[in-house]
This record gives structure tokens, C-alpha cells and sequence, in this order.
DNA sequence: ATAATTTACCTGTCCAGACAAGTAAAGCGC
DNA sequence: GCGCTTTACTTGTCTGGACAGGTAAATTAT
């Protein structure tokens, strides 16, 4: 035990979890007030931090509210694409929404088993499959569209359009950083 | 609301995505697209689309270069929490990360079977466990700060000082946001 | 002091997502 | 023809994450 990490093992007298459970009492760790999620630790990345917090709230939006539905996050994003593009194969809708192959095998399962796409063997490439939304599924579309408008109103707030322009800029400027580093 | 889906909803041909639905799909059309990520779907939410394509590549890009020190994402955040403040109970883990009780108590599961904490129970309060870090676990401490280093780095590009304090703002802008929209 | 409530934690279930490994079909080289 | 590589998809396994439900302990109300 000397080797207790980090010398902060008395920032606190820890071990003596203050009795208290969400007052600020005489304990260092809990007297965050719920929102100021900013421990030493985002020092080390506070952009990177940022955006780990900002992607949970923002899936727990969507996830909130796509649940009306019955979709589960990600889900719509196949749906939105299939209602936009039409059939098309598995292995594109992978690649244009960047998800995994795996991960789209399961998810167009479970849209197929809900009812919301069917697949459809390809005649001249019995590899692919051709996934297709369901007449079934065109009765969520307009609840879709407005539930990704809703949770876009919500991200942007009362921002002007000039304001809404910048931030998207600046989110891909940090994909289009992201993507290059990938390839290095 | 600025943008109801509006043309969008339901430019009437949608509600035939393709016409066929429930024929051989004859995959010609099908498989030309060869496209990059843009669908019309983003259409409905530009920003939240690229919250979420940003999430994903940052995560990959944390994700592999945790996989050298045998972390996965999100575990990492738990252990930099813990090195930073040292012994702290479960549930302010949790509270401080914006994680599920749930997901937090499978997480320290399993960082302890990696060795990473340790649990200890509460003297005063025999509900709580408090969790710290290991001796063994503090070895990862600079190698953990050199990926969110190097994350932080790949991130933000070439941005000058400057650019990068406004990322940062546009992203807790749009925390913000979705903080006071969870409340309402 | 007893009862109701809140808190802390755990378990079960389901989802996305990533990696590995495997199958089948298509394409290419020979 | 034949073999090798690539592509498309599937399954297994492990992770985070979310929700529901359940237990035990602490707190508060009665």
C-alpha cells in the first residue's frame, strides 16, 4: 500500500465518504455541482473531453426521443438513408453511414424483425443483398424527419443561422482533422 | 424550428422509395453509388449528423490507441478521474462522468479484474464502495495522458491558440444546449 | 420506534459498435 | 481450366451504454 496512487489519498480522508450524499459538505469530490463535469482530468484534452460529453447528450436525445418510434440510435440513420436513397445493398449502407459491416448485419436484422426493411437477394451478385424500407416503415418517416429536426433545434439553441453555419464548420473541421490523422 | 423538414416532407414520390418494393431487386442501380459520406439523409440535421460522425472517429481514434495499454474507451476517463482525485465512491464515478450507475458498476468490474482499482468497502456507510486506483494502474497514467495527448492533437489539426478556444466554445455551446433542453 | 422514502449498488436484457474469424461468391492471374 | 485475392456477409465475443427491476442500507417522516 505505499504506493497509494496519487498522493490525493487524503484529499479527502476518502476513505471517510463524508457522510454526506450530494451536499456540500466537508467532501471535495462530491461538491460538484451536477454539470461541472470538469476534473483535472479534461486537462489533459479538454476539446477531446468536450466531445466525449457532447456525443452521450447528444444519442441520449436522440435516444429519448426515437424511442416514440421504436428505433433505437442508429437505427434511424439506416431508415433515413434507405427512405432517401432507396434499396440499395448492405454493404453501401455500411460504408456511407461508417459503420461496421457486423454492425450493420445485426441492426438491418433487427429493422427486418421490427418490420421496417426487407432484403432482397441480388440477381447478379448472390453476395450482396439489397435492403429495402418497408411501406410499414414510410409511416415513421415524417416522425423521424421531426424528431432530427427537434434534436436540431435543441444542439443549435438560439443560435443565428450565421452561428449554426460556424458550428458545423468547426464539427467538420474536427472530422476532416480526424480523418486525415487516420491516414497518416 | 427554424427548418421543418419541410420540403422534404413528403416530396410525395417518398412514399415509394424506389418504386420497387418487392421485386427481384435488379442491383445495377443499386450499386453505383459510390459515394461519400453525405447523404441527403444529413439533410434533416446537418449538426447533429456531424456530432455524430465526429463521436464515432474519435472514439476509433481513442479506441486504438488505447488498445496498447489494454483500456477501452470510456474505462480511461474512469481511470483519470481516479488518479486525479484519488479514492472516490462509485456513485460519484458515475455522477462525475455523466455514466449510468449500471454501466459504471460493470466497468469497475471490470477494471478490477484487470488490476486497474480496487474496491473497499465503506466504513460508514455500507452501501458504498469506494474505488481507487492500484499501484499497478499508475503505470498507465503517462502513457493514458500521452493518447489524450495525441488525440487532443489529431483533433484539433493545425489549429492556432485561438481556433482552438473556439472549438472548444462551439462544443460547450452545444452542450450547453442540450443541457438546458434536457431540462425543459 | 416504526414506516416510507431515498440512495447505492447489482443483475438482467437489449442495443450499437469494434475486432476476429469464417463462408460463399465474384474477380483476376496463370 | 485452376488457384489466389478481394468482396459481401455472417457469427462469436467483448465492450460501453441505457432501461427495468431488485436488494440492502441510510435517511426522513410519522
Amino acid at each position: 500500500m505505499s504506493t497509494e496512487p496519487s498522493g490525493s489519498t487524503e484529499p479527502s480522508g476518502s476513505t471517510e465518504p463524508s457522510g454526506r450524499v450530494g451536499e456540500p459538505a466537508d467532501c471535495d469530490a462530491a461538491c460538484a455541482p451536477a454539470g461541472l463535469s470538469m476534473p483535472a482530468s479534461a486537462a489533459a484534452g479538454p476539446v477531446s473531453h468536450a466531445i466525449f460529453r457532447v456525443a452521450r447528450l447528444h444519442r441520449m436525445h436522440v435516444g429519448q426521443l426515437l424511442r416514440r418510434v421504436g428505433l433505437h440510435p442508429g437505427q434511424e440513420l439506416v431508415m433515413m438513408q434507405l427512405w432517401d436513397g432507396g434499396p440499395q445493398r448492405q454493404t453501401d449502407l455500411a460504408r456511407l453511414l461508417g459503420s461496421d459491416a457486423a454492425t450493420m448485419t445485426r441492426t438491418v436484422q433487427r429493422l427486418e424483425h421490427a418490420g421496417f426493411v426487407r432484403r432482397m437477394p441480388c440477381a447478379t451478385d448472390k453476395r450482396v443483398t439489397i435492403i429495402e424500407p418497408t411501406a410499414a416503415s414510410l409511416a415513421l418517416r415524417r416522425e423521424v424527419e421531426n424528431i432530427w429536426a427537434e434534436v436540431e433545434s435543441r444542439t443549435l439553441g438560439e443560435q443565428s443561422d450565421t452561428g449554426r453555419a460556424e458550428t458545423l464548420a468547426t464539427l467538420e473541421r474536427i472530422e476532416n482533422n480526424l480523418k486525415i490523422a487516420a491516414r497518416l
